[in-house]
DNA sequence: GTGATTGCAAAGCGTTTGCAGTACG
DNA sequence: CGTACTGCAAACGCTTTGCAATCAC
């Protein structure tokens, strides 16, 4: 079994909760896709279990800060695995890839704004849109030729 | 008649929109509040108007970047005029206030941080979840007291 | 005048909930 | 064995859409 679902099968069971099949499925489902998703793909990638439970078990492993939430700027939801520290988005609206990134000095200026204003963070989130590296490429090879949005 | 909403009129019309009473209606609210606004609110707030209408202005307003998206961290969403250059959000898990800063240092960093991943960022959003100076004094004021999550 | 815009009500979509049966610990 | 959990289907809230009437330009 993949690490990742261990340590977030103890994780639940420290929050008194139980380890039932449904929740390891989606456990699996979670840790084997290795990207942010929506609870529509998580539906997909486990039949067996019921639409319902798999927004429970989502909305339990978000409280349980398991995965965490991702806001994309056209309005759409995704999670993803929180494993460990805090980090921030690079999310492509070309491809929809989302790359994580983190950088303590960031992190230091932004607590330093919050000091300033005198506000306690509890928690931050900060998310850069535009194109990877990739779709930046491809864009940049066909601007002479077509050019789709 | 404000500015803001002068200057958002002509937004429009630059855009080949028509500048209709409804419309304005909801232009005039949404300067008149001054502060981030959910539909709902703005519904209320302009009763003459149709439902469906108020949201279609909202998409058309958020598309023409007179107004911006608002991510909280319920997964709630709240509107805000742009009034001008980017800026970050503070907001306020306790109260719901929403205050504004930005930080052209921190601007820097992220976009070092993008081109370090030689990524093309086309916008960016942080947001600062927590407690505002004012809910903070309040819950220090109560501490040895009374406690509320 | 003509096409964009409106209001209404119905449809759509993602998410939550009530309940009876099931299974974890 | 008792209680948390599950699945289903219905309910829900927010947002969009179809359509005929209306209005801006």
């Amino acid at each position: 079994m993949h690490p990742l679902v261990h340590e977030a099968e103890r994780q639940l069971e420290g929050k008194g909760h139980r380890l039932t099949e449904p929740r390891r499925a989606v456990l699996d489902a979670i840790v084997a896709t290795g990207t942010p998703f929506t609870v529509e793909e998580l539906c997909n990638a486990t039949p067996d279990v019921g639409r319902a439970t798999v927004f429970r078990t989502v909305k339990l492993l978000h409280e349980s800060e398991v995965i965490c939430r991702l806001a994309l700027d056209d309005g759409g939801v995704r999670y993803q695995l929180s494993h460990g520290g805090h980090h921030h988005h690079l999310i492509c609206n070309s491809c929809g890839a989302i790359e994580d990134f983190s950088d303590g000095e960031l992190d230091t200026l932004i607590d330093r704004n919050a000091r300033e204003h005198s506000f306690e963070v509890s928690s931050h989130s900060l998310e850069l849109y535009g194109r990877c590296a990739g779709c930046a490429a491809t864009a940049r090879a066909g601007t002479a030729s077509a050019r789709r949005a």
